[in-house]
DNA sequence: TAAGTTATTAACAATATGTTAAAAAGAGGT
DNA sequence: ACCTCTTTTTAACATATTGTTAATAACTTA
């Protein structure tokens, strides 16, 4: 091997490949949540949680849904960046809620070769949305934790269902981190059943000891449609007067009132940042 | 663009060159805790998180500390799967607590080229590691957070010391997650200061709520040094009855003693897994 | 005006955590 | 043998947080 003195010296000899190469994407998950409002006067509505994919125009996988996303250019841009202009194409939103997930990395996830992707978590209050995306389309999330560790995932559009069912593993060394095996996936392109899982996950986790969720909600909004959100994230019922005081310090009354629903209104809230909590 | 039929048909003309590609590594943030002890007879010693740094014997950063690490052979393994081959190399361990931490991919993190570096935490009981390391060695860790969201980290490994310090910023949008800034880092090869600060906030924020801790315990412990273990990493005194009773149903205790340190004796305990916390 | 519905909060119960203080017991020194 | 030092261990109480029940409020529609 060649004896440099210095870096700079070493720098202008340094050939790229040296190592063996291979190629990056980012895979975003998108979600909101929807209002389902049944037709009766009494708008009963029942939140949802969805998140948005996109139909594959090309192989591998084509014809089949996806999570957005795209290669990454080594070149030019990082990975949150890279996520950002996706995030910018699918939804025409920039500015908004996005944390790393974790990198996925089986060798077969691509069938093309071998690809790296690092996933992200995107969440948005569909209200800002745009109308339409081309051959994009939010999918209502329905989430059916077995006792024995098994997930069952059903996405909807009004038009198709998805359906897929994950194993979860405990991993070895620890109490509380899985990994994940497609039980049945037929919908799905490459390992996305196991993001959207993860991702999922990752912001039920979050809710409680961040303020996540108001990524979520519109700038005034109930404390009855807050707690609805906080239920389907959590997939349980909660008592009214524990939520309350539970996120009592981050939200402040406003002097606007939520009318016409078939029952007593209720006052607007807005959500307050806090200084230490 | 030619028009294929099949998937197997399209995948049969793929070039893996077709996109830009890039070089992968992967970091390891090995943390241990060692015990400080002082001469006199009375031992009280002071328990320390320490990590364990590799001296650079090549150009780029030669002759500066860094993390354990090495490129990924995007043909053969998963980024995890070399964590663990690093890890066998640098301790002579394996199965070891080993958890994906975060995806680094500053464009010039590397001054080679464009190489992206997905960072692993493993905790070890350092009582089973293999006596000597080539070219490795373990540093004691003190942690001073000021106010104003600037970290000095010092690292010791006995002969030397390494001081850095990062200020971290907000992100847009959270109320809980910072980009790190890297004010002063002269001896840490790329970007390991962040990668170092990154992981030891993921451990002491999963210490309430995972049972992490006891990866970096010997079988048998007593009530005082796992104590001693939790307040080193979250940097505060706890008192004794508090903490009894968050970890009680943790561990149990056992019939042996420990004794001569010149106090009254104490139980041993041992990590007890848990059906449901 | 009555019925239905959700909003809001008071009041109490149960649990979890913070704090003080006291008793226990080995090592070392005299 | 006894005293001192030190840490271990636990009891007992104080405080804070969260769970639960139930009562009242206020709108819409019939």
């Amino acid at each position: 091997m060649k004896e440099y003195s210095s870096e700079e010296e070493f720098l202008k000899d340094y050939n790229p490949k040296e190592f063996e190469q291979l190629s990056m994407t980012v895979d975003i998950l998108v979600v909101s949540v929807s209002s389902k409002d049944s037709s009766n006067y009494r708008k009963t509505d029942k939140k949802m949680m969805s998140i948005l994919l996109a139909k594959r125009e090309d192989y591998p996988f084509k014809d089949k849904w996806c999570l957005p996303g795209g290669f990454l250019d080594p070149k030019t841009e990082t990975l949150e960046e890279c996520a950002k202009k996706v995030l910018k194409r699918e939804t025409n939103l920039s500015n908004i809620y996005l944390e790393q997930l974790y990198t996925f990395d089986a060798i077969d996830r691509d069938p093309r070769t071998r690809v790296v992707s690092t996933s992200f978590v995107a969440l948005v209050d569909k209200n800002k949305l745009k109308q339409h995306v081309e051959n994009a389309s939010w999918f209502d999330v329905t989430f059916i934790e077995e006792k024995n560790n098994v997930v069952d995932i059903v996405l909807d559009n009004g038009n198709e269902t998805i359906k897929m069912t994950i194993k979860k593993v405990l991993r070895e060394k620890t109490t509380d981190r899985y990994d994940y095996k497609t039980v049945k996936n037929d919908s799905l392109a490459f390992d996305h059943d196991k993001v959207i899982l993860s991702g999922l996950e990752r912001i039920k986790n979050k809710l409680n000891y961040t303020d996540i969720v108001f990524n979520m909600m519109p700038e005034y909004f109930t404390l009855g449609e807050l707690q609805q959100v906080y239920e389907v994230i959590l997939n349980k019922k909660l008592l009214d007067p524990a939520f309350r005081r539970i996120i009592a310090n981050k939200v402040e009354k406003t002097e606007k009132m939520k009318t016409g629903e078939g029952h007593r209104p209720s006052y607007l809230f807005r959500y307050k940042k806090n200084e230490r909590d």
